[in-house]
DNA sequence: TCAATAAATACAAACGGTTGTATTATTGAA
DNA sequence: TTCAATAATACAACCGTTTGTATTTATTGA
């Protein structure tokens, strides 16, 4: 292949410099030798050559022949969240060693884009897909032409694809148990709506179930409606309902990163504080939350875990392209990281 | 190509359907009519066709043939900072509607893993390259090989690759020039060393030469050594330094988003308010500064402007290859952003 | 009326690997 | 000595496109 002028080495001039035959190049780099034994010094003088060369191999063609191409979809709502940004982060970590790259892409909570998306990394020939799901859309075709899809973070409502995320139920119980027990009685909970993120009404269901069984009412649930920056529609929601509002609950709960931190805006907004006077905690750490003063008390996911689980369910069921895998979940434990904004009651 | 079984809708197969030969099909999918013309219902049928059959193009095929793969490499030091994630989503965007898809990794300032990386993207064969280098290591193979690279957020010293990134002279004689107007003296600064990362001491030293400029004294220079975890370094050494040293700046500096933030947290630790009594300001913005109270007021980075930029300057490489192209350096004006950590000196 | 041109399409050779099968020595046993 | 087995390697087809060239038929101008 000629780019720019610029000719690339391939295993035929390999095979030329070297004297041999060309499949004996490719069997001697790749280290096939099932059925076919070369003398040393030929699979050293083969390496050799191959070095000085600098040969390196082409995916594309290598991926034309094999059907794969060592390429990972991850296709996720926001790349810039630092909760999706650990998760590729971490996911970089665990395919070094394995040879595989991701492929990433921005849905922005947009099913058309998550389609789209799907669409070209298929085209691509993506190996495998880790997805943050937002809709159905695009999903049903990967399973079509076979490629492996994992889940993380929020299940695809309805579907058998195995799934990777946090335990919200432990979660939101983890969380009723210590307002409990610190005094907190009456709590309000924010939670945006959406119709694509089955993970925010599965907190909001634990938490209220979890409450009532400790004896605590939900006393506000404050639903955000869609908006392009939801951060700046929780500030916005939350700074009326503040104003206007009377008599607050105990403590109040942002049920994902994004809300909490809208809250934090919400409540400097208002001039509250936050701490013993009206506890905060929330649901998925973020880099303020340590940051602000009181800090934040979270229950954490362990990003690291998740993306790793999915990894390695995704590389299962690459290894064993059309087997009948058995539906899988994994949901990870919640960890409880203690700050200064849900104190003890006084 | 079978995989798992699963054959996928060639260019034959389209071909077979409508009775019409492979390049026929070929020209009309891609409308590359220049010395062909085809019947319009040729044309249409074949379009139908392949409409009907579900065909999609393999782009390894493609890439085989054409040697252009429509990826597009991203090397940064650590998607999970912020300001790479928002960079990282914002080129997702410039792309859309060009055909591009963004293939992303991870160096942790590694030079080592930055050439496996480069590498590996060479390898599944990017058409170009956006780099925040750490080191050369692996760029000369780009270059070699004819690939064209941008670099953004940190020039690499002493090379002519095209360059994006924040006008850091601008940036720090804002900062001096603020801080001097405000009342602000005796000022500290913090900045990590780092042997990958110019931009940095470039940082530190326009600062230096603007406080000059406006009569105020650098009183504090403070270099964290290279750590894992580079924010909770900052803030073990600042807090050790706010704790032993007599006579507080008047204001202090973070030279990067991190540096600040550790800042922070060493403020807290140690109990200190900032604002009026102790300034506080930053290079490039992080989702806890309109967070914390006093608020942190910052020079912003325009990134996405500086994603866009770099990757306009690439396109023009891609679509022009081999061509010699002037050294480029693109300096994108900082963006003063009001908050409340540097108030007018009482 | 006939060559020359144009229109519409077919043919075939790459691109750079992988992999099943065939071929040629070489060896060991009968 | 001969034959089969084995070691070492070569041959050739194929993966799904793109693209330069050749072919056929219809149209035109002189």
């Amino acid at each position: 292949m000629k780019r720019n002028g610029i000719r690339r080495v391939t295993m035929s001039d390999v095979a030329r410099r070297s004297g041999v035959d060309l499949s004996t190049v490719s069997r001697v780099l790749n280290r096939s030798f099932e059925n076919h034994k070369y003398a040393p010094e030929t699979v050293e003088r083969v390496q050799n050559t191959a070095g000085e060369l600098g040969y390196q191999p082409s995916f594309a063609a290598r991926a034309l022949r094999t059907g794969k191409t060592m390429l990972l979809g991850v296709v996720v709502s926001d790349i810039a969240n630092s909760f999706f940004g650990e998760i590729a982060s971490s996911l970089d970590e665990c395919i070094s060693g394995h040879g595989y790259r991701l492929l990433i892409s921005n849905t922005s909570e947009d099913p058309a884009r998550q389609a789209g998306h799907i669409d070209g990394m298929l085209a691509h020939g993506v190996d495998g897909l880790i997805v943050s799901p937002s809709g159905e859309d695009g999903l049903d075709r990967a399973v079509e032409v076979g490629v492996p899809v994992v889940t993380i973070d929020r299940p695809l409502p309805g579907s058998s694809l195995p799934f990777v995320g946090l335990d919200n139920k432990a979660a939101t119980h983890l969380l009723a148990v210590k307002l409990k027990a610190r005094g907190y009685r009456r709590v309000g909970v924010v939670v945006p709506e959406s119709r694509t993120d089955p993970t925010l009404h599965e907190r909001l269901a634990g938490l209220c179930s979890a409450l009532e069984a400790e004896d605590c009412t939900l006393s506000w649930t404050v639903q955000i409606p869609p908006a392009d920056d939801l951060q700046k529609e929780v500030k916005r929601v939350m700074s009326d309902k503040f104003r206007t509002e009377e008599g607050l609950p105990d403590a109040v709960v942002g049920l994902s990163n994004v809300c909490t931190m809208g809250l934090l805006e919400a409540l400097a907004d208002c001039g509250l504080a936050w701490g013993a006077s009206l506890g905060l905690a929330g649901i998925d750490d973020f880099s303020a939350a340590p940051l602000v003063r009181p800090s934040v008390t979270v229950v954490r996911q362990p990003v690291r875990r998740i993306a790793a689980e999915a990894f390695s369910l995704l590389l299962e069921r690459m290894k064993n392209p059309g087997e009948g895998f058995a539906a899988a979940t994994v949901l990870v434990e919640p960890e409880w990281t203690e700050r200064e904004s849900l104190p003890e009651r006084g």
